[in-house]
RNA sequence: GCGCCGGUAGCUCAGCUGGAUAGAGUGUCUGACUACGAAUCAGAAGGUCGGGAGUUCGAGUCUCUUCCGGCGCGCCA
């Protein structure tokens, strides 16, 4: 266990202790012990640690909070704790301060292992995917997949410092109505070469420049070959033409954006395979499909309902939300998206993962209640099935909206953010915002190489620190093993404040796995880069007295390891000099 | 109409299972390099936490209601 979390397991059970002894002695009454919380406070004047097990308490023993907490700290006892002294405060606090043994730990803990710092077995080895960008292969990526793909690696990445078997895939959705759609948009531009205007564009088709460019190749390289053969010869040769190098693109998009795929997994494979006709016979046999107007039917009204009332919904809000049911096979006979969806979800449980991560664009969140539901229906289980939802990224130039329609051919796509807007930035910046809330992408701040670029911040840390070793290293300062009393001379409040937030990196992780949640990550490091600033300012690290000097220098390595620790887990680069 | 997500400083956003005087960054203003990188730091100013009601020792956080913005309710994906 780390450091820090020794820490607060040894704070609760000295804090149960002296409830457990105030009782036997009567200073408090005989009652069950509250639940009570260990919480770092805003204010470090108010301790490292405080707890609210007074407060929590005042129901219980039917006491002012502060009687109670008088009661406790009588019967406080930190020996053998990393604990130095303790005080009442406010309506009721217990506030805990830390002693020097705690600060040595955790230096000795990073010095000890760097790169395995922030790891913990918290997944215990579990198989989660995440699925991420999982684009169409009609068009060019946009602004939404270079959220989702900063998103998805790096929570994946986070998953794995915290002990999952995490593993990154991405569906092409290279079968199915958009499929046919893109044919018919080739198509019509294939023939437009020819024909000019006179071949109307399907209303329903993809307008993006990137056909005509696709059309204009096949022309280049071969001509008129499909002018007079049958609408479906043509069409079925310009996407098998067309698809595989618009799949190269994301391939090479994705590889450009350094983010690297464990799978590729093509949708078309779970129709040939018959994975698809495998679940819609499930479901029918659990009498859950019905035909009508020639299509067959999903009941996804009676699952949901079903699943609601065992949550404890009310009927009344079930009602209102109005389920309807879904189509999985259409009157063409051919199957839905839905469909292939549950399939493609039921392949990756067998496959072994217990846990599916999604990100997915916010604009399909009506999707998630029932996949969830159809996940249960197919006996698979749907509450281990997680969608985190992405909201909408505005861009901005100029502090004003750069539009990025995908429609109008001047759409701002991920191809040419990259090229705008260094991989590191880009990156970093889009995991500062909580998926949850819509984001603004500051074109002019992510290339810009200061302060108000969080990235470079960071990264100015570690170079810093780096020259700090060359420059004393000039000096004939070589940087050597610490001893605990050394290492116990770092007292300064900037000194303690670093090191308490190094403390915090191994809750971190576990925090942001659990909440899926990479953005943490990046307020972390950003913090830490902080703390670290302010102690430059305050304490030099080259000084008179040599064993502070060491003792700061572990600090700065320490320092350093971390940032290198997130920005190497993130994939972003880590330079020594800028 | 129904549902999902958001509304916190001029701007962009944190605020963990309810906790102490609501925090950062940025912008504005004022300071700090003959010393390890000033790509930095220190300080000031800046708030009806969208509005209202409720729950309790205590609400930005929970409940209800209402307003505003984004999105969704397809034999699209």
């Amino acid at each position: 266990m780390d450091t820090y979390s020794q820490a607060v397991e040894q704070l609760k059970a000295v804090v149960k202790a002296a409830m457990k002894q105030a009782i036997e002695q009567g200073a408090l009454p005989q009652a069950e012990l509250p639940d009570f919380i260990v919480e770092v406070p805003a204010d470090n004047a108010h301790g490292d640690f405080a707890t609210n097990a007074a407060m929590a308490g005042a129901k219980a023993f039917r006491m002012p909070p502060f009687k109670i907490a008088q009661a406790i700290t009588a019967h406080i006892d930190l020996g053998g704790t990393v604990f130095d002294r303790f005080e009442t405060a406010g309506p009721g606090f217990i506030n805990f301060f830390l002693g020097s043994a705690f600060y040595v730990k955790v230096l000795q803990e990073i010095l000890a292992n760097p790169e395995g710092y922030g790891s913990s077995d918290f997944g215990k080895g579990e198989k989660v995917m995440v699925e991420f960008v999982s684009a169409n292969p009609t068009g060019p990526m946009h602004m939404g997949n270079a959220r989702g793909g900063a998103l998805g690696d790096c929570l994946a990445a986070v998953l794995e410092k915290a002990g999952y078997a995490a593993y990154r895939e991405f569906y092409v959705n290279d079968a199915g109505n958009q499929i046919e759609k893109f044919a018919e948009s080739l198509q019509a531009r294939y023939l437009q070469i020819f024909k000019g205007d006179e071949i109307v564009f399907p209303e329903d088709g993809y307008q993006g420049g990137d056909i005509i460019d696709l059309a204009a190749e096949y022309h280049a390289a071969n001509g008129d070959k499909l002018l007079n053969v049958t609408p479906e010869e043509r069409k079925r040769a310009l996407v098998e033409y067309a698809l595989p190098r618009n799949i190269r693109k994301m391939q090479e998009d994705m590889a450009a954006y350094k983010i690297t795929y464990d799978k590729w997994f093509f949708e078309s494979e779970l129709h040939a395979s018959g994975a698809v006709r495998e679940v819609v016979d499930i479901l029918t046999q659990k009498g859950l499909t019905y035909e009508e107007d020639g299509a067959v039917w999903y009941k996804n009204k009676e699952v949901l309902t079903e699943k609601l009332l065992r949550e404890g919904k009310t009927q009344a809000y079930i009602d209102k939300l109005e389920l309807k049911d879904d189509v999985l096979i259409r009157k063409n006979g051919n199957p839905t998206y839905f469909a292939a969806d549950i399939a493609y979800h039921r392949n990756k449980f067998e496959r072994g993962f217990t846990t599916l991560i999604d990100v997915w664009g916010a604009d399909h969140h009506g999707h998630v209640m029932r996949m969830k539901g159809a996940m249960d229906a197919i006996g698979c289980d749907g509450d281990s099935l997680h969608v985190v939802l992405m909201q909408l990224v505005k861009l901005l130039r100029d502090g004003k909206p750069a539009k990025m329609s995908k429609r109008t051919g001047k759409a701002i796509q991920l191809r040419d953010l990259l090229e705008e807007v260094p991989v590191d930035s880009a990156r970093f910046l889009f995991n500062t915002r909580e998926a949850n809330t819509q984001m603004d992408f500051d074109l002019d701040v992510a290339v810009k190489q200061d302060n108000q670029n969080p990235v470079y911040y960071v990264q100015y840390a570690h170079a810093r620190i780096c020259s700090i070793f060359k420059a004393l290293q000039k000096d004939g300062i070589t940087p050597r093993g610490c001893t605990a009393e050394e290492l116990s001379l770092l007292t300064a409040p900037e000194e303690r404040e670093l090191i308490s937030h190094l403390a915090l990196y191994t809750n971190e992780i576990i925090s942001a796995a659990k909440d899926y949640d990479p953005t943490k990550i990046t307020r972390y490091v950003t913090k830490l880069a902080t703390l670290f600033h302010k102690f430059y300012n305050a304490c030099r690290v080259k000084g008179d007295d040599e064993g502070l000097t060491q003792a700061r220098l572990a600090l700065c390595d320490c320092v350093r390891s971390v940032i290198r620790n997130v920005l190497t887990m993130f994939n972003i680069t880590c330079p020594e000099s800028m």
